[in-house]
DNA sequence: CGGGGTTCAGTGATCTTGTCACTGCTTCGC
DNA sequence: GCGAAGCAGTGACAAGATCACTGAACCCCG
């Protein structure tokens, strides 16, 4: 989870027409292909965004620091999706303010600012392709508000841990890690899973997490 | 602040050439014009969005709540501004996830979805105007966030006084509104502002509050 | 292989915020 | 003028955040 931080991403190759376009649309003559390893960074708050992004596999997490030095992930971008912050960043013309990582090696396809503006200009599919995740992810960024607000965090946690793990009966990050999944500390968390632990749902060690009673998580997630 | 909770909109006339046309496009062939009071609700969660809203005048407070009943404010759509919820649920095709009030006597522009869409895809103007605000939008949802999830109370509290008053030495609200505007509870706003009042920063009354001391509660308010 | 630095996890003390239960005061409608 | 509803204040306690510190596990390097 927290890994190498070599930055930037790497052009594959100048011009795009041996690779899928997943928008069927043709607007991507100018796109180029690109590839980061796990761990690069995207952007970072205050960076100009100068593309869009797609990301066509992998996953990207996009998370905020605040100025006292906690983070929370605002949301993932991943295979298939790109990224709201990206996207209003162009169309608004500001500047990131929050960070974008790979968690995992990410292959994309980055559509310069100007021709990405002629493609939502000239494409009605493009177009719809670009705003049709768009809502939905308002909507994710509002259930977020809500959770950090009001949510419970031995709840937020259960439902963290069911999701990270991907169906897995372990998953590998540090408390650390899950206090910046959830805003939160992460001594809070540690008592949190500890309390999981002497329940019975878990299994701790360093830096992994084993699921013994998923059934007794998805209880607390949902109720 | 909590007012006559008398719902819909009013239809005007029915087409619009008469008014003013904000974006210069147009766009508003069938656009109407519309006009609530006060306390009217101009959507709830689960209300089908079938028109983009334009406030002409007047201010729409935008709130959510939560499963257990707490509330918060997720922003406003002030004179000469459109609503990010309600663009992204026409974009995205789904329905509202929060709620709409007039705070004011609200007058507005409303453009049925089919010929919303229309303008999207015909006028490049219209759409400029319309993608205009939504990043800015979406950069104060990621600031609400980073406040909710880890700025003190107080601070927050005294922001709030700040902005509610206007430039005014005195707001007229209630403690709850306090603690809605900011998605906390209402004994824990009373304290806080017990403890502004202790240091002679305001005077409390029953349902008004009176500013003694900008200076300081700015001094809290950016530090 | 061993030693030393670093990362990770656990814990108590204390502070802030949220929750619950209840009180008394004001306001408003009848 | 009376009763109901709304508003504000308060104490007790729970949940979460912060601070300071401990020890264990891991990694690198000689």
């Amino acid at each position: 989870m927290t890994a190498a931080q070599k930055p930037h991403w790497t052009r594959h190759f100048p011009t795009l027409d041996q690779v899928d376009d997943p928008t069927g649309l043709g607007v991507l003559a100018d796109a180029r292909e690109i590839q980061a390893p796990e761990g690069a960074v995207v952007f970072r708050p205050g960076s100009v965004c100068e593309q869009y992004l797609l990301v066509t596999e992998g996953s990207v997490r996009v998370q905020q620091t605040s100025s006292s030095g906690r983070e929370i992930v605002l949301y993932r971008v991943q295979t298939g999706e790109s990224c709201v912050l990206t996207t209003s960043c162009l169309l608004g013309g500001n500047r990131y303010g929050a960070e974008g990582i790979c968690e995992t090696q990410v292959n994309g396809i980055a559509i310069p600012a100007p021709r990405f503006m002629e493609g939502i200009e000239s494409s009605p599919g493009f177009r719809r392709f670009v705003f049709q995740g768009y809502g939905q992810r308002i909507a994710e960024l509002m259930t977020l508000i809500d959770e950090v607000a009001f949510g419970r965090l031995n709840v937020r946690l259960a439902q963290r841990l069911l999701e990270l793990a991907h169906g897995q009966d372990a998953l590998h990050c540090t408390h650390q890690d899950l206090a910046v999944e959830l805003g939160s500390a992460r001594e809070v968390v540690s008592r949190a899973l500890k309390d999981f632990e002497r329940q019975g749902w878990v299994h701790l060690s360093r830096g992994q997490i084993d699921l013994l009673d998923r059934p007794a998580l998805e209880r607390l997630a949902k109720g």
